[in-house]
DNA sequence: GTCTATACACTGATAGAC
DNA sequence: GTCTATCAGTGTATAGAC
């Protein structure tokens, strides 16, 4: 009983400040409000997790890991090229969407020189670029060689894939303004007709 | 001479200020960092500037301006639908890389519900919309008429291309290390190789 | 206009009772 | 484990001398 309720308030604690800490980032959070939307005393924050820093390090790196693993889902699975480009677009615009404040906190954070940053990146990147993007990396080689595809520079190719798929979250409050004139009704809806139009897109500025 | 002064000191502060608030957003800003970097006393800053929120305000604004006016720039310019998308492109990612702070900054600050973008926002989208995007999107419906392009909307469109342009530098340092092992001597060359690539990119998406 | 000194509020963190 | 009380440090902002 012990167990499970330490189980459950540091939970809670971790939930609170994973909110807190992606609306506000690193500098706007407070552990004040951290304690208050998890129910309890400013104290056990420190009881549980030894200080901010401690904390804000846990919250980013498990926010790290999410959006890596949602990367690494999709682009694992054996398929053709426009199978894979297609189920890619839709996972990753899927995802960051239904979790809008995760891409804007990791943008945030990635450009700040946190300790955080610093000591986590390296191994998950490494591990990203090895057993994730070495598959779709030959695909694209494949499809070029067999004349499918026009000789396109991979890097090139995935960095435009993911920038379309991410910016619109992270920019929304603008592009929202520029493009519907702050009609915010039409907006859900734009973000699912991108999943096809996004995919149709790459393949077309691609496909010989 | 005292006019003069003034007007030095003013904006020491104000491009100190600049300074400040691009690295490190509003929260994590120190009115004791800017004073620092302009070389002048704490309490100048609340002379000059009655307030850090107020000193936050000018210094959005200002910034939000120069992003505009950048893309309104090309935009507004009379040519042929696929030469505005190069020159466009290519002025957007040379802006953007010389200025990397600019669109972390803009993408920060337009997640968080400030009073300054509240207010300052909406006339300036407005004007973004009406004047600058008009002659784009007419040149994109005219081309899909003559069939030159393929029948695509334009809201699309324009979001791709400009988060194509804009993602790279907010997702840097998350890109680096996807991308080239952290081996940064190359991101220059990369970014510079976008300019045509992303071009490239986009014409053959839409072209018939 | 520019400085020093200081007021005042708030933040992260700890001590100690229960 | 969880709370109350409290401390030391820092942040914005102001008062007042020059």
């Amino acid at each position: 009983m012990t167990d499970e309720q330490r189980l459950k308030t540091e939970e809670q604690i971790f939930a609170a400040a994973m909110e807190v800490f992606f609306e506000k980032g690193y500098y706007g959070a407070r552990m004040q409000d951290i304690s208050d939307k998890a129910g309890i005393n400013k104290a056990l924050l420190h009881y549980y997790y030894r200080s901010k820093d401690k904390m804000f390090e846990m919250v980013f790196s498990k926010t790290i890991d999410k959006f890596f693993e949602n990367m690494a889902f999709t682009l694992s699975k054996d398929m053709s090229l426009f199978e894979r480009i297609e189920v890619a677009v839709d996972n990753y615009i899927s995802f960051f969407s239904d979790n809008p404040h995760i891409p804007v906190f990791v943008v945030q954070e990635i450009n700040r020189d946190s300790e955080a940053f610093k000591k986590l990146m390296i191994d998950k990147i490494d591990m990203l670029r090895n057993n994730v993007m070495a598959p779709f990396v030959m695909s694209i080689q494949e499809n070029i060689a067999k004349g499918v595809i026009r000789p396109i520079d991979f890097r090139h190719l995935i960095v435009n894939i993911v920038s379309m798929c991410i910016f619109p979250v992270i920019g929304k409050p603008l592009i929202q303004g520029v493009v519907f004139a702050n009609n915010s009704g039409d907006w859900n809806l734009f973000i699912e007709e991108r999943k096809k139009a996004v995919a149709e897109f790459v393949i077309n500025a691609i496909k010989k």
